[in-house]
DNA sequence: CGCTTTATTTAGCACTTGATCATCAAGCGG
DNA sequence: CCGCTTGATGATCAAGTGCTAAATAAAGCG
């Protein structure tokens, strides 16, 4: 903070592409998290200390800056080893879970990544449907087949885990991501908090959950 | 269905103020429910068979439409006798909550339902916050007082019910509104049937929340 | 019928939106 | 230091936005 005051012009001005166009995205997350997808480019510009034609300079138009947007939230700020931690079995199912959802919720309850979701949601293309899908196949799914695996149950590979195993597990996985929505949409405080919260989550499920698909399974055979 | 055909003249004209006004917010509900509250006025109009600047006769601004509306969908469309339900002792605890939520998805897992729900939540306003909190204390805190008195545990009027109570319980509620979320705003369609789902919901909670509690309250005294 | 009331329309203003294109100037190679 | 490439801007368009005010015409009453 120095005492003199500097030019107000423009500090920074011709980025290199690669850059501009990585600032741009990261900036036009931030901005339709806040305003929504109707937000406007000028407002986004403006943010940026930038004007507003130079956007599309980078997107042919809003709609791709959007996809820009969605490869951003959706795609790299997945990661990889949540897969591989859930099928460490070295370690106890419970404290997978609890680890799994811990860094989960550090990236998809944050506010930007919360209100992106709902907003594409709501413009209804298929993003979300992916999503969901993706979150199915990678996590419910796999989540089901070690309690298989934990309870002594009859091996995924043999009989594939069941849709109703699946969307049991959706009551679960579901109750604390709303957690999430309740936290960092509606901007409600807790009194639980996040690590308790999914805890307590994880125990309920593992105390029924297991008994509860060996009786199906009995049933079905 | 006569066989003639009449004039294509606007069949309706000039009706009476109140029958207009509520046609308009029902259309409201219809309209905003699809595009979101930015939609245009004038689509609204046109949807109505009516020139926009009608609108602006019952409603000084969009805004004020758009509080009529929430109006309708979460004033209006409250049950009452919800509340009754859940506190009728006569009958066991696990079909009052079952006829709960068979009633309560009817009215709140339609599409135009959840979608308001989500537009009003991200628009950040206290609709939500205040929509939250009734159902907290007009479901959750209810639903927890009828598990201790089923279960034999101290009475809610002596030792009110807990946060952590009421947050567990959360589990169980946002899972089964996360249902109607993935079925009716992302056009997902589960496998298992509502009535279904619903059911193994109640299911897993009565199987374990009444022990947890029980150790919670005895943990504190 | 004629008259008054008022629900509804027509016309339009001020402003914002996504997108385009000619122009400008930063910064590098020579 | 010059000149060229190209990142960035200024000006602008056409379409749409919420909202207003005056004109129109449907209906009720005497």
């Amino acid at each position: 903070m120095s005492g003199a005051v500097a030019a107000p012009r423009k500090p920074v001005r011709r980025l290199p592409p690669a850059d501009r166009r990585k600032q741009i995205v990261e900036a036009a997350v931030a901005y339709f998290a806040e305003f929504g997808f109707e937000g406007a480019t000028r407002g986004l510009a403006e943010r940026l200390g930038v004007t507003q034609p130079l956007i599309y300079r980078y997107f042919p138009s809003k709609d791709e800056l959007i996809r820009a947007v969605y490869e951003e939230v959706y795609l790299s700020r997945w990661r990889g080893e949540w897969i591989e931690l859930l099928g460490r079995r070295e370690m106890p199912l419970r404290e997978r879970l609890i680890a799994f959802y811990e860094d989960f919720a550090r990236v998809v309850f944050e506010p930007q990544w919360m209100r992106i979701y709902m907003f594409s949601g709501l413009r209804g293309l298929d993003i979300n449907r992916w999503w969901i899908s993706f979150v199915e196949d990678h996590v419910l799914r796999r989540v089901c087949e070690e309690v298989r695996m934990m309870a002594g149950l009859p091996d995924p590979a043999q009989a594939p885990i069941t849709a109703a195993e699946i969307d049991g597990y959706w009551l679960f996985h579901g109750g604390i991501f709303y957690y999430g929505v309740r936290e960092n949409v509606y901007g409600i405080v807790p009194q639980t908090p996040l690590p308790r919260f999914i805890e307590m989550a994880i125990d309920s499920f593992l105390q029924g959950f297991p008994a509860t698909v060996k009786e199906a399974v009995a049933r079905q055979a």
